[in-house]
RNA sequence: GUAGAUGUAGCUCAGUUGGUUAGAGCAUCGGUUUGUGGUACCGAGGGUCGUGGGUUCGAGCCCCAUCAUUUACCCCA
């Protein structure tokens, strides 16, 4: 058989030894926040019905749902005349029935309704998987990625944005990270906005053009606005709002005024004012907490809050997002049951902190000790020693015997080992073995006892 | 889906206007009298130059196609 050529699909990684400590390290800051703010973690399948999905994320969204062939002789039961028009959409439905989770709010909204009856409101799940989307990779940007999620549903208290925006301060910071930003905006505001200047329809092509303000530039944004519809009369009422400055309750107090006719502009100027205030009781770490009108983001299942939290120490989009949702189950048949939550983009936040510097040192130690030996003698010997080392909690290898202490000592230092104790056939006799310190190099002999006491 | 960039050793890359047998560093393996590494010295293995075609006496280099990777757009963590 011919050897094909080793390589994995685009956008996919490996992880070896070494980054998955660094990658460990962020899922445990992360998910030691999430328990400490009570939160309980589930894990649902890496599959979803294809039709639990589509749908949920927009028209684009959809295109990137990895979809999984039907098992079988899927194209016997394939819908003839999809295949024979090549109608791709038809033919998908009728060749697939389930699919790559994209996300992890959809999957959680189907998890409440399926589950309802065993949960207690509010209920607040944490959920630390991979997700995959079929899009083109870039920095920044894979097709396979970690998500990590804490969502509450059961609760319209403003009191969870609050506590979201302290759990991104909390873990970011503890992270290491020094200068981040919280962005947050109300969707409420948004529908708002596009009703006073009466397109309440285009609220989508709105939000869309005026999140790339910082990206595109003004003129930018004013174009795509005309190419989707909107009058120079339009945009002249949208300029000012979305080049608002100043504090957060500077902004929202003009927000008032512009939105004086929208009932529900309002209340989103309500809600913020709320977050507002239970953010001023408590002292956030590092994050900057910012109101940005601009801020859309695209899964057009939010109905209330919108969070995304970006890094100003590296270029890279944003390591977070999230926001409330207020129907998502409805799409499930559980209707009245509002939802809110965000998400951590981990491998972005790998890649910050790895250009950042900030993965802490020396935690690519895994072994703490390495045991050399020369022949079976001696490997005997060490065996109840090594059975010693473990049981204190220090880890221990024994290195097989019949290599040249050189090369054991290599493997040492390939590994990081910081200690390694070499028994031949002096120490067995003495009692007394040899233990060598890699970083210094100093090695003295010690006994079994000796040697406990310096490791533990 | 659209546009650009790049494909030479396991990795990072040199390679002259087209001219003998394609190089370096790192990594790997072996050695420097068999119980001392990480620093030194010596040596070895490893390449159909992404793939296919074309131009030429001659192609790693020029042309075409194709595949892959990557960056940006769309969209998104």
């Amino acid at each position: 058989m011919a050897a094909i050529k080793p390589s994995v699909p685009k956008g996919t990684r490996d992880f070896s030894p070494a980054e998955m400590v660094k990658r460990n390290y962020i899922f445990d800051t992360i998910k030691s926040v999430f328990r400490k703010y009570g939160y309980q973690q589930i894990e649902t399948p890496t599959m979803e019905n294809l039709s639990t999905l589509t749908g949920k994320y927009g028209d684009e969204g959809d295109k990137l749902i990895f979809k999984v062939l039907n098992s079988g002789d899927y194209l016997a039961k394939a819908n003839e005349q999809a295949l024979t028009t090549r109608n791709s959409n038809l033919a998908t439905s009728s060749i697939s029935e389930k699919a790559l989770r994209y996300d992890l709010t959809v999957p959680f909204a189907r998890y409440v309704v399926m589950h309802q009856n065993e949960i207690t409101m509010p209920f607040k799940r944490f959920q630390v998987q991979p997700v995959w989307r079929a899009d083109r990779p870039q920095k920044g940007r894979y097709r396979e990625f970690y998500q990590c999620d804490a969502d509450v549903v059961g609760s319209d208290s403003l009191l969870n944005e609050a506590e979201f925006i302290m759990i991104y301060d909390e873990a970011l910071s503890n992270l290491g990270l020094k200068d981040f930003t919280i962005k947050i905006n109300n969707r409420k505001i948004l529908s708002g906005i596009a009703e006073i200047i009466g397109k309440p329809e285009l609220i989508i092509d709105m939000t869309v053009a005026i999140d790339k303000l910082d990206k595109i530039g003004l003129n930018g944004v004013v174009n795509e606005l005309m190419e989707k519809g909107f009058t120079r009369e339009d945009i002249d009422k949208l300029e000012p709002i979305i080049l608002l400055e100043g504090t957060n309750y500077d902004k929202l107090h003009k927000l008032r005024h512009i939105l004086a006719s929208s009932e529900t502009g309002l209340k989103g100027c309500h809600e913020l004012e709320e977050i507002f205030e239970y953010i001023n009781n408590i002292k956030l770490h590092r994050a900057t907490l910012e109101l940005d009108i601009t801020l859309a983001r695209g899964l057009n299942y939010y109905t209330g809050s919108i969070f995304e939290v970006k890094t100003n120490e590296a270029a890279m989009g944003s390591i977070g997002g999230g926001g409330r949702y207020d129907d998502l189950t409805g799409m499930f048949g559980l209707k009245g049951l509002t939802g809110a939550g965000i998400s951590f983009g981990a491998d972005r936040i790998y890649d910050v902190l790895q250009e950042l510097e900030l993965f802490p040192e020396g935690s690519n130690q895994t072994t703490k000790v390495l045991i050399c030996t020369f022949d079976k003698g001696g490997e005997v010997y060490a065996l109840p020693l090594l059975q010693q080392l473990r049981a204190e909690g220090v880890n221990t290898e024994l290195y097989p015997s019949g290599t040249k202490i050189k090369k054991q000592f290599d493997y040492a230092n390939n590994k990081n080992v910081p200690y390694v104790i070499v028994i031949g056939s002096d120490e067995i006799e003495s009692g007394h073995l040899t233990f060598k310190n890699m970083t210094t190099g100093e090695q003295e002999k010690l006994t079994v006892n000796q040697i406990l006491a310096k490791v533990k």
